[in-house]
DNA sequence: GCGTAACCCTACGCACGAGTAGGTATGCTC
DNA sequence: GAGCATACCTACTCGTGCGTAGGGTTACGC
């Protein structure tokens, strides 16, 4: 009795896509915990088996979400990137194309970033991430520094450059949560944020706390 | 057979703070979703059904969480104010008492911001205290520039003034994590990347993107 | 000293969701 | 067209953790 099968037989690779599509989409709407895997598998069309069979455990699938979207962010940022280019010209370039990202993905960077943010077994993935990316802009404070024969305190460099990413990431939920925004816009705006201050702390220009 | 009681019986105002002591500290380790009522009730010394007694459901009792730590810290910030200050002086003092805030309720900070991010019932709740911070900090901008006789459109200021909170937000952050650290230093150093980005803001300076 | 209200407990019901056992159908290779 | 790997399913087990039922004990007013 030779029933057509609902839905057609799809390679591993494929399946593989969709599943983590579903996932994405519902740890982003629901969070890590609040998520079940039967909705995953209901939302990818599948039966819960075959995704415990194709990405393992809910960690691990979770992982792989964090790993599948963390490599296209830092795909999508490192495409734009010209390490010979001043540094204003490079800090531009670098955010127009995370904010670009963020703006196509909107679920992936919720997953990412919100998520991960408070359950301990990730928040060690995301912190490397960040990590990265703080090592990043920190190098590049600091290139320009010496460029102009300055140094600062790696510390206090470190700082800095938390508190540009962190600006960042929050501008990048703003967006996340306004559909309508235009990504090229709001990378404009981090810029008037992040470069007019980092020119200043490239001149030497500091802020002292008043002796009170 | 009167046995000792092990522990005494206290006032219901008492063991209330107790168990929110108790709350927060459970939440901000494990998360909203992986925290039991039964480890909260054991951390408290207390049975779980005292809680639910008084405090009333989980969800009910990470409210009550949410609006103990987010009340103190509102007072912490609103003890630091000096209404008729130049913009600079007061941002310093918001700053300072905010991080020294953070820095003496490190799990406090933890529950209300790294926790609340992602949860859904409870988003809202957080959404409307960022709300009022950055209302506050626009607001602040909007003065100074109106004083200098210039304006910025609204949602620019808006922009800004969320990526001044989130980079606020990264830092404190970054202290909760960094036992050994310094708030004062910290709020200096924000300072460094907010004050002098936002004074170049307001004399007129903004940046444009190069036409390529 | 006695009632009553406030404080506090042990021990459960019950739902939900992670992960699996055990089997069926389909297409590909030789 | 037989054999075999791959894709896929239904239908369970079992742990965990929320919330509660149904009591016991201490203090306090009168």
């Amino acid at each position: 009795m030779s029933t057509v099968p609902a839905f057609k037989r799809l390679p591993r690779a494929v399946r593989e896509q969709q599943m983590l599509d579903a996932a994405v989409k519902v740890f982003s709407r629901r969070g890590f915990h609040a998520a079940s895997m039967d909705e995953i598998a209901e939302d990818a069309g599948i039966s819960k088996p075959m995704v415990y069979a194709y990405l393992g455990t809910k960690e691990e699938l979770f992982v792989a979400c964090l790993h599948r979207e963390g490599t296209r962010m830092m795909q999508a940022i490192a495409g734009a990137a010209a390490p010979d280019l001043p540094a204003d010209e490079r800090l531009w370039r670098g955010l127009r194309a995370f904010f670009g990202f963020v703006g196509a993905h909107r679920d992936g960077w919720a997953v990412l970033y919100r998520q991960a943010r408070g359950e301990q077994p990730f928040a060690g993935e995301l912190a490397t991430m960040r990590a990265r990316l703080v090592d990043v802009v920190a190098g590049m404070l600091d290139h320009a520094l010496r460029a102009e024969g300055r140094e600062i305190a790696a510390l206090d460099l470190e700082v800095v450059a938390y508190a540009l990413v962190g600006a960042t990431e929050s501008l990048a939920d703003w967006l996340a949560d306004h559909p309508d925004a235009d990504p090229e816009k709001t990378a404009t705006r981090m810029m008037n944020v992040a470069w007019l201050g980092a020119a200043q702390l490239l001149h030497g220009v500091t802020w002292r706390p008043p002796v009170d």
